[in-house]
DNA sequence: CCCCTTTTTGGACATATGTCCTTTTCATTA
DNA sequence: TAATGAAAAGGACATATGTCCAAAAAGGGG
């Protein structure tokens, strides 16, 4: 984690994502910059958190994992997200490793501050609410789908919502390796392997070399049954 | 439902759970104490949600269904519960059918009151965000097991739910129907007699009759891994 | 270019769970 | 009490997924 000096660009990204309008008076707040890297893990279950993070630009996933060493994905973000509200409003330790998926930047907003003076902001409490809320009302579907749904389902859900959609002919999905995946899928390597030759037999991907190209989107976005992970 | 015109037993209820508190000033707020027999069905899925719920006596379960019609147990709940929370902040129709266990009795207060007039509020957002996240925090443990864990160890969860703890010899269970409860814990009755008969072996439970009988607390605690629904 | 490690792939088999159907049990009423 | 219908139990088999392991492929450094 880098910390970033530059007021410009704090002011820039604070006023692009209306976060303005929320610190809306003229209290100088202690917000810092924090940069991460592809990759790197920006918070690990159990740590205690002592700051909120505005996700203003890159993308990360959260998981969760068992005592097993296994995790399982729980979502993707994208700016504008909030890292922290539920551990700011319980008073409890992270609860899901948070890990950037591409380089990521955060406005960062010590939990010390807030409980002094943001508590009584409604705005900032608004704010919360439409953050924690959107997340139980995805995770709502999430569970529901997911325990009721196979392997395979989940393997589209999963595609499509780390495929870029625009240059839809022939996506290159970049997948880290087969292991981590299962894993975040809540299944095993062997089994992930058996459902990718399964689609590639049917045409619905291309996975050749260490690759995997989406083919027919139309069959994934039907075996996803509408989930996405974010 | 009824309508319970009773002032006294309003106002009751209102301090017993100090939601004086959070409406702490002089204002009339038209609330309304509404009760729901057992087995009732409080809400169902898709349904507009006009007013809040807080629910002062009785329990009452959470389910979300899916096409095929099969419903999955969310959670249970116990008072001081909200319902409607998540439909208040995110403006949707409701998101699980609510029915109730037991008798149940709740204070209401409409959505427009709230709109109007306890949206700045911050006791009441900040009593919201506290139910709202309790509830995000418990779903993601849930979600997690739920997926990695096997229906044996959902029926423990289930089981340990749904006992009352304090007459722990032989607490005889009223579950319902066979497959009303395979449905809940997203299996088929065909599996869960399988388990059950599997539990009655082990000695765990003592399935006779249409009755079951907890016998081995411990076992059930070690196989449940620590989740509830409720 | 070869050896060594890591990752991927897939065979063989075991277990968990689902589907379909028949039998059994239980309760209800003619 | 016998007839009847609903709920429960369970047999037989199919499918989904896991476990264990070995073979094949891909990289990387000497």
């Amino acid at each position: 984690m880098k910390i970033i000096e530059n007021p410009s660009l704090l002011h820039k990204k604070l006023a692009e994502y209306e976060l303005t309008q929320i610190f809306d008076d003229n209290k100088q707040r202690p917000f810092t910059l924090q940069a991460y890297m592809e990759g790197e893990i920006i918070l690990r279950e159990g740590e205690e958190m002592k700051q909120l993070l505005y996700l203003v630009e890159g993308r990360l996933k959260a998981t969760s994992s068992v005592e097993t060493g296994k995790s399982l994905l729980l979502r993707f973000n994208h700016p504008l997200a909030l890292i922290g509200d539920l551990e700011l409003v319980r008073h409890i330790p992270v609860q899901s490793q948070i890990t950037a998926v591409t380089a990521c930047l955060f406005i960062a907003l010590p939990f010390d501050y807030i409980y002094k003076h943001e508590m009584t902001n409604p705005a900032f409490l608004q704010e919360l609410l439409q953050h924690l809320s959107y997340k139980l009302q995805t995770l709502t579907t999430a569970s529901r789908v997911n325990l009721l749904s196979s392997v395979e389902n989940r393997l589209a859900s999963y595609l499509l919502s780390i495929s870029t959609p625009g240059n839809e002919f022939g996506t290159e999905l970049q997948t880290g390796n087969i292991g981590e995946m299962a894993d975040l899928l809540g299944t095993t390597h062997r089994h992930l392997n058996r459902i990718l030759h399964d689609l590639t037999e049917k045409g619905v991907i291309d996975k050749s070399r260490r690759n995997i190209r989406i083919i027919d989107y139309e069959k994934l976005e039907e075996m996803s049954q509408g989930i996405r992970y974010e």
